[in-house]
DNA sequence: CTTCTCTGCGTATTATTTACACAAATATAC
DNA sequence: GTATATTTGTGTAAATAATACGCAGAGAAG
């Protein structure tokens, strides 16, 4: 093993929060190097002793104070090899999904200040970041038609309109409640809890909740999720 | 940025190829290091002014004389911190697929020899190599069924039974051969060529091909590929 | 020249997806 | 406290997509 290698391997999390019918993402101001002042994506070096999903959730709570619902790898960025400007540093970055709600944010080490941005407007982000956070908003949503992990944006129990919300918010696109709800419901997935929750005018709805251990069990049986809107 | 980091960054290629109605890998025989004499897949380290999959195709190549059909990134295997008997190596995988009949694999530099491996017989594979090859014949199926990179696996111009064995081969499930046909041909991204072609006995068939452009410009105006095979 | 093997095609049945409208429950404005 | 606006909750018919299924044509092998 030739060992003159000068890579440096680095983590970052794209953490998405959904609120007020808005899709946000989680930066961070940096406070020192060459970034200094700039917003970026919480990360940083990642530990000779410690694996790379313990890095992002270590970074993630040193640099806001959050843990996720929701964690995987999105993808390694190490084909532009001048992305940091203090050498070559690929970054292992992770996609990540918070109930905005749960945590306040709170800066520490290496971040100025932690907060929400609605993807509707953005800063500018440092380095190559904008282009992982385009990759991740694809990845987020792809994998809401595929996937049941919009429930990871929502509190634990959630109104039906709040879910609808979210996919047309998400997806950009139009809704028709009877079929979706139709749709969802046959899944057997989410229960209707017998609370009833109102958010200002109009007929109180029903509180729902995903039932996390009924999707495990129809996985292993080969189920498979789809929610498709129309354009 | 503090500097302490030792972790080193290399690359392994899982590259698949069909022939003979059944799937292979390639492996490589290590020459050198601590699993001497085992196979493992092609990679190494990165070198720290070339990109990551510049390091792929370079591997491949030296150690395998391989040009690949497709290559997308797989992903980046660091959460074991002991994968590597060496020390910290995270390995960033990727997939690809070739047509074994367009080369004739060759070892050079750290490669004792480089053999395709039938999937349903394989040594075992050093470091975690195996772990790695499961992701990677998972992400094969999966991706079979929703993109068409199949074709990438066979010769440029094709009889349909090749590609109806390698979707049964591959998924492991039976086929309806009159409605496999026209849903394939339902994309329109298969031409027809006028030249045919028999395997041994029995009517000749015709020779398909697959039209990269076609299947591109479908792709922009939000074309949905799918095939599935009943269980 | 008979038999075997593989290709190529169409239609009826079933399942899934889409389109669409109105009454019930509450908050707000007057 | 009455009228109005807003949101929830529900069913059915039409259109579309997926599935099941059988037989004649072209060569190769014996």
């Amino acid at each position: 093993m030739v060992n003159d290698q000068k890579i440096k391997v680095a983590v970052d999390a794209i953490v998405f929060g959904y609120k007020n019918s808005a899709l946000y993402v989680l930066l961070v101001q940096q406070k020192y190097g060459p970034m200094k002042g700039k917003w970026v994506l919480p990360g940083g070096l990642v530990q000779t002793d410690e694996s790379l999903s313990e890095a992002v959730r270590r970074e993630l709570k040193e640099e806001a104070g959050i843990q996720v619902n929701y964690l995987e790898q999105l993808y390694t960025f190490g084909d532009d090899i001048h992305r940091d400007p203090r050498g070559r540093v690929i970054s292992v970055a992770y996609f990540a999904l918070a109930d905005p709600a749960k945590f306040s944010l709170q800066a520490d080490t290496d971040a100025e200040d932690a907060q929400w941005f609605d993807m509707d407007s953005m800063p500018a982000a440092g380095y190559d970041h904008a282009v992982i956070i385009t990759a991740a908003h694809d990845r987020l949503r792809n994998k809401l038609s595929y996937q049941p992990i919009g429930f990871d944006l929502l509190d634990k129990e959630f109104l039906f309109s709040e879910l609808e919300n979210l996919y047309c918010t998400i997806l950009g696109s139009e809704i028709d409640r009877r079929n979706f709800r139709k749709k969802i419901m046959s899944y057997g997935i989410v229960d209707e809890t017998n609370k009833t929750a109102s958010v200002g005018s109009g007929r109180p709805g029903k509180l729902f909740r995903f039932n996390t251990r009924k999707y495990q069990s129809l996985q292993k049986v080969g189920f498979h999720f789809e929610i498709n809107l129309r354009k």
